[in-house]
DNA sequence: CCATATAGTTAACCAGGTTGTCTATCGTGT
DNA sequence: ACACGATAGACAACCTGGTTAACTATATGG
């Protein structure tokens, strides 16, 4: 069972280390009000960050605008998103959180700070510093573009 | 981004890097004569090992008995696994890699060499090693749970 | 020898992705 | 001024891989 090549464990440490932070953000975000938001809304919801279409979702997070579209409704339904046609392009609707999508984005922010901050004190801040770094060097930097300048600030 | 919180990075970070490696593998797998291989077979036919029934590769991946079925049987259509009775309880169903499943994880493992020393060579082995280190460090050692749907990517 | 546990299959469903098609609207070039 | 191409969104059909529930067949222990 143990893996007999050296690349293999590669990949399996970085899947599983993103699993880490997600599931326990997330067990977090259910203790906190949130227990119906699925892993991949954190991410959507900021992607959205102050306003967006579903055209442009899609392009953001890299699927179809269908799927985007789907994703939409579905936050729609649970109450963290809301739509309104654009009046200067009717063809348009603009997709903005809601205050309750702000305050699941808000918990995200925060738990996985608090998340980041256990790493670090058990790994020591500058072996994190330099994993972050390293792992910065080796993926391209525009592949999913979830960064979103000015949601956080503007609590 | 700066203003964003630092812990949102992380997460962002450790998936692409592992879809960085997964998408770059399957590429050169399909170059190799695999172009129907999706990236979680790989998982599967490693979890497979020498042998195992549905219902163990189900717990070693964490997902349910019927859907390591059903990906036992795509991956059968497909010519990588073989089914065979098991004499000593008629019930179990052994699942055995074919050569074709051996000779697809034998490249996975060569491809996933390749790769890890592509990483060395940008980060100095020893950058690596750490980095290989701390993720050991801060995750669970049961490393094939696969039970988060759709991380993959949709591939 | 029977009661219970286990292995596998099948069915119905869900989530999230795809492509294709269709309508409404925008915006530009003649 | 307006026709036409480009764009936004909705809808349908389908795919994959996950879930539970129900069922059959087989093993096994009291």
């Amino acid at each position: 069972m143990s893996s007999d090549s050296p690349g293999f464990e590669l990949p399996l440490l970085l899947l599983l280390g993103f699993r880490v932070l997600i599931d326990e953000l997330h067990a977090e975000l259910a203790r906190q009000g949130h227990p119906e938001l699925r892993p991949m809304h954190g991410f959507v919801m900021q992607a959205i960050g102050r306003g967006t279409t579903a055209v442009e979702l899609g392009r953001t997070l890299g699927v179809s605008k269908q799927a985007a579209g789907k994703t939409i409704e579905t936050l729609e339904r649970a109450g963290y998103v809301e739509r309104a046609v654009d009046p200067a392009d009717t063809r348009r609707k603009l997709v903005r959180l809601t205050p309750r999508g702000l305050d699941a984005l808000r918990l995200s922010a925060h738990g996985f700070d608090v998340l980041r901050r256990r790493w670090a004190d058990e790994l020591g801040e500058e072996r994190l510093l330099a994993l972050e770094a390293d792992l910065r060097k080796v993926t391209p930097p525009d592949l999913f573009r979830l960064d979103t300048p000015g949601w956080f600030g503007s609590l």
